[in-house]
DNA sequence: TGTACATCAGTGAACGCGCGTTCACTGATGTAC
DNA sequence: TGTACATCAGTGAACGCGCGTTCACTGATGTAC
């Protein structure tokens, strides 16, 4: 087993950012150690260190990674065709709230504990500040589009900060409590809350 | 330096407790050690196995202990005059979004990085689910109190709960991400939604 | 094009560190007579 | 009440474990002639 080609090597990189996205966002950075990620992709932990620095420059380009796999799955859903406003901004509010596999739990919430912890320096805290502002943004103007008028209107964009706001949290307490009846009753609050934005 | 009498060893239990109470509230669960809230009560590691089973067995003492102050201190706002039932909602979600010492971070938020890593077991998780629903249930009771009638109305229980899901992710994405302009904006457009509530 | 050498992706074992936990021990407190 | 013994809160050092990281080594790939 004598030097992989430099092809590769480069294919060899990605896989380990994309199997590091997907076991940090299903278990959390702080639960999946570097020989987890080596071990699923059949290799070693030391060839990791042919490729990065550290571990903490890996959270930061599988953070990016993982924000913008979030960023397109978001996309999609803003371009599809929506008869009424409501519908528009129930439509990405009820994506964000479907029960989706481990491996693709919401970044912005996935990523907070590693984040919040002094474990985490200033690269990995940047990828996670810059994904989560994104997707804000992107949540923002997907809701602005909710309106006929071409014109913001900041009536519409508070009311798009607070479902913001409410879907996430309601998305936290659900990673954190499970499954629980009231929490249902306040994802389905949060649901209709959107569908009836004029 | 021989054996302390019951009556301080009782109290020395009940300091660890609040200790480490106030660091994991501060720090998480996972970045304050057994050995940590031990020094800074100026005893050894060893003295703390003569009060617990385990790390976990204080962690699940410490949610329960935190989130009684916690649900103590919403009750202490629900008590207060209010002359209209906007203020009396906005009472309750500014108290809430109030910048607070790191010793006082929301419980709910605090504890989910812990509560989520396999790390925990049964115990520590049942307190915080008990702790989390206890604190929506004071939250819903307190907007109740809003409305005139004492009849339950299912529109301001569904705006209530919309209400706590957004005031529990604004506070969550300010622990993530530290100050930052949109982020304010945010928490600005919750405590307005909750001031005109009526 | 073929040959000789340099490069470097990947190996596998080791290191250092912090953590939760254990343990033999100490001596003041508590208890039994 | 006083004495003799048992208890057990607290000590301080050690243990085992998993982790991030390092390192000498291997041998196929890349390069220079």
């Amino acid at each position: 087993m004598g030097r992989s080609s430099y092809e590769q090597a480069a294919k060899n990189r990605e896989k380990i950012v994309e199997t590091a996205s997907r076991l940090f966002r299903a278990q959390g950075v702080d639960n999946v150690s570097v020989s987890d990620i080596m071990t699923e992709l059949g290799m070693t932990t030391g060839a990791f260190y042919k490729h990065f620095e550290s571990k903490d420059a890996l959270v930061q380009e599988a953070f990016a990674f993982s924000f913008r796999q979030s960023g397109a799955a978001w996309g999609r859903v803003s371009e599809r065709k929506f008869d009424d406003p409501g519908e528009r901004s129930a439509a990405i509010v009820n994506y964000y709230l479907q029960k989706k596999p481990p491996a693709q739990t919401c970044p912005m919430i996935a990523f907070a504990p590693h984040v919040c912890s002094e474990a985490s320096d200033g690269l990995s805290t940047e990828a996670y500040r810059e994904g989560t502002e994104g997707l804000f943004r992107q949540f923002v103007d997907h809701m602005r589009k909710s309106r006929p008028s071409d014109e913001a209107d900041s009536a519409t964009d508070q009311t798009a900060q607070v479902l913001f706001a409410a879907m996430v949290g309601a998305n936290f307490l659900a990673q954190a409590m499970g499954d629980a009846k009231w929490l249902r009753s306040v994802q389905d609050a949060v649901r209709e809350e959107a569908a009836l934005t004029e």
